[in-house]
RNA sequence: GGAGAGGUGGCCGAGUGGUUUAAGGCGCACGCUUGGAAAGCGUGUUAGGGUUCAUAGCCCUACGUGGGUUCAAAUCCCAUCCUCUCCUCCA
């Protein structure tokens, strides 16, 4: 959501950030319901103003004892006059927020230009990639007999999956590792947050209005499974004034993720990449304007600490303008090395949504003592993908020689001290 | 799922149709007082929006949320959300 002051004060900035993302000009549409909402406001502002005068008169007529009858006609006059006009002005309102609730937010200079993916900017590119080449999970985990594609399929359908014995145990493994090291290390706070949430959250977040066919939702409740934990922890602060000294607020969470997929048909079909359900560890972090450039760059160095410990070669990109999300100004994807497939496949993607999220969720924080309210700065990220790590652990520590899957040493402890995966 | 009670400012709490411009208290801020403090006294203390050169002034809106009744709603009606108590069920 936007400032609607800062679009009246500069519609130009505002149709260029947007043209970055292929809009057409959107204020010239957004300044006349502005205009003429608010002119219509006025008056019905200088009505109701009249209304309360005259009507408090009636209270002290008949307080007297008097007549008032004369008057309450006059006032009902008035009040006639009032109901279209509050009509029109319910209408021009809703028709404002519609337009602006689904505009997508305005990117950071810094994001550099481009239509899709393959426009995204290597930052920087980390480890020694072992195998260039070798077998995909689902070659693997089936061979060990641990992952199950078609059983999966026969009660869920296409895009679920069964883990089995030490390949269960492996993906509780990695997200125990995730946690344990962002509490740790990090200083991030643990959340266990509920996984239905309302739409107002949804909306908060920016998921709604524009992407409720991604969404899976319950039948009987009108609740939405969430998309990423992002959805319920960043919505913690929602309606919320935040005393400033206590910010920066950094949470991370372990959850699963629900996902309708809806317009990826076709996209990775084959084994677990791509899910209806998987788990995520996600980082949050709520902070002052000033400060949320300097959370974003060490939110990238939460993500990728966790990945060098567990060894496996990544990569770093910055997304460009035609790949960055709705809500964010600046998104940090990380992408680790998957010999199945010969690519670099992404595991985390890191946001900065500086006000965003803040104005839709209406998220302030003001410094003790101070009349003032600011929005805060909202960021997420991914702190990874569990079930992504886990597909690059099976590709990057296979072992060719019996078909096993060595465990990453910082895995081990959460792993009973076993050394592989062997096929049992 | 059944029965009931309740949601009022940062907090407690009064208020069942019109001098509520939301009493009173606590807390907080400032001032007076003091050698300094406490106590006491005084003043102030919500948010969003419109108008405006304006941070001045004036005005509108908001008593969980959304509708409605009325000349007028914190107060009456309907819906909805949330909290609490008891029963039922349950990991």
């Amino acid at each position: 959501m936007f400032d609607i002051r800062a679009i009246r004060n500069e519609p130009e900035t505002f149709d260029k950030g947007w043209s970055r993302r292929g809009l057409e000009p959107q204020t010239p549409a957004i300044l006349k319901l502005d205009e003429d909402r608010r002119s219509l406001q006025t008056s019905l502002q200088e009505l109701q103003a009249k209304r309360n005068e005259e009507s408090k008169k009636i209270g002290l007529i008949k307080r007297d004892g008097g007549d008032a009858s004369a008057q309450m006609d006059a006032v009902a006059a008035i009040k006639t006059q009032m109901g279209e006009l509050e009509e029109q002005e319910r209408d021009l309102s809703k028709a404002l927020n519609d337009l602006l609730s689904a505009l997508p937010n305005l990117m950071a200079d810094d994001v550099p230009d481009g239509a899709d993916e393959a426009d995204n900017v290597e930052i920087h590119k980390w480890g020694e990639i072992k195998s260039l080449k070798g077998p995909d999970h689902v070659e693997i985990g089936e061979a060990l007999g641990l992952i199950d594609f078609e059983t999966a399929a026969k009660m869920s359908g296409a895009r679920f999956t069964i883990l089995k014995g030490a390949m269960a145990r492996m993906e509780r493994a990695l997200a125990q590792f995730f946690l344990d090291t962002h509490t740790a290390e990090h200083d991030l706070t643990e959340v266990s947050p509920p996984l239905l949430v309302r739409d107002n959250a949804l909306y908060g977040t920016g998921q709604l209005p524009k992407f409720s066919e991604d969404q899976f939702s319950t039948r009987e409740t009108d609740h939405y499974l969430i998309p990423t934990a992002e959805v319920p922890i960043t919505n913690m602060v929602a309606g919320k004034i935040i005393d400033t000294e206590t910010l920066p607020h950094r949470y991370c969470a372990h959850t699963p993720c629900f996902r309708s997929e809806a317009g990826s048909a076709g996209k990775d079909t084959k084994g677990m990449l791509r899910q209806h359900q998987f788990y995520k560890v996600e980082m949050v972090s709520i902070t002052t304007a000033d400060k949320s450039e300097e959370e974003h760059e060490r939110m990238l160095g939460c993500a990728e600490n966790v990945l060098k410990k567990l060894e496996i070669p990544f990569r770093t990109v910055k997304l460009c303008s035609g790949d960055t999300g709705f809500g964010a100004t600046k998104t940090y994807d990380i992408e680790v090395w998957l010999p199945g497939q010969e690519t670099y496949r992404e595991v985390s993607s890191i946001s900065n949504c500086k006000d965003f999220q803040a104005r839709r969720m209406n998220a302030r924080t003001r410094v003790k003592g101070e009349k003032e309210t600011n929005f805060v700065h909202t960021l997420n990220g991914s702190g990874v993908a569990v079930g992504r790590a886990l597909i690059a652990v099976i590709e990057n520590y296979y072992d060719p020689t019996d078909g096993g899957v060595f465990v990453p040493e910082v895995l081990k402890p959460y792993m009973g001290g076993i050394d592989k995966i062997v096929k049992g």
